[in-house]
DNA sequence: TATTGTTATACTCTATAACTATA
DNA sequence: TATAGTTATAGAGTATAACAATA
């Protein structure tokens, strides 16, 4: 799960062509320098690395990314409906069901009638899962802090506002 | 698949907040400033948006990221082995077997003694395999380009280099 | 004893089709 | 007819255990 890279990386070209040469020479140090010019790799590799942290640090919680997502979600938005939520988060809706049923058995969230809208359900939190998600929304904060204390802080708030500006505003 | 944000979110702090009043009123536009905070949920945002993107332009090749990160990395390390690759890419060794298988029967890669160590196998791309990673190579920096063009390409240096800062010299 | 590559397998995540009830 | 929520199910991705061959 280490990733021995150690290279500055910086433009996909490779001058030493070898012409099929089979000459067996064992690999020493990964090259890795086309990939870390891809946006694609290097969101991943990142994701992965705070993924591993969340899961750690919010055990306690018994709560994924996307349980916690979901939680905040409905604690600012109280009578989100499920519609909503999968549009936001991304999420296909037959995949949603399971996930609002456990937290709903968990007595952290709701269901109650839509204003105006018969088919639709509002989402809310319970007493326990507004506490709950209060705990863990500090959790994460910390959690993701002390993973961003790498940057410094005018870093890190350019690194969230650039990945912002590459998934906003974009349907496909 | 698209999230209708629009908020400029800053703090996870909310001030409306409601002493668990049953008030039935509906959700027009959805409050993600919390999560907007998470660096856990940009990633992942941006990377939906790359991998959406490279699933489409990439379709001619068949190969999806992963494959075109073993390719590239067999390409840039001739005799490579699985292990390597597996460090490499945080892929688990019983994982990338039938990768790996896949893109032999292709005619991609090819496998070949390791010099001094008799377990191991060294990886090594065929004249088609190098052919077609070249190809999908500069396909795929195009396919990047066009969606890191709503940065500027000082922006789109400065990404890179923050996202390689938060998973770099880091193995937890 | 430790490591490489492998098989088998289970678990999670994601995607599609189809149904119901409301609009 | 179109949409919200749901069910069933298939597929992809990811995880652990255990084995043979080699170090």
């Amino acid at each position: 799960m280490a990733p021995p890279n150690g290279s500055a990386a910086q433009a996909p070209r490779r001058p030493r062509a070898r012409k099929a040469a089979p000459a067996p020479a064992a690999v020493e140090q990964v090259d890795t320098s086309f990939l870390e010019t891809l946006l694609g790799y290097n969101t991943r590799r990142a994701w992965l690395v705070v993924s591993e942290v969340f899961q750690q640090r919010m055990a306690p919680f018994a709560l994924r990314p996307v349980d916690l997502s979901v939680l905040s979600l409905v604690g600012r938005n109280p009578g989100i409906t499920s519609r909503q939520l999968c549009a936001t988060l991304g999420i296909l809706p037959p995949n949603l069901v399971g996930l609002v049923s456990a937290l709903e058995k968990r007595g952290l969230i709701s269901r109650s009638p839509h204003p105006h809208d018969g088919r639709a359900v509002g989402l809310h939190l319970t007493a326990e899962g507004a506490r709950l998600t209060g705990e863990a929304e500090r959790t994460a904060s910390q959690l993701e802090a002390d993973i961003a204390n790498r940057l410094a802080p005018s870093e890190q708030r350019t690194l969230l506002r650039l990945l912002q500006k590459i998934y906003q505003r974009d349907g496909s």
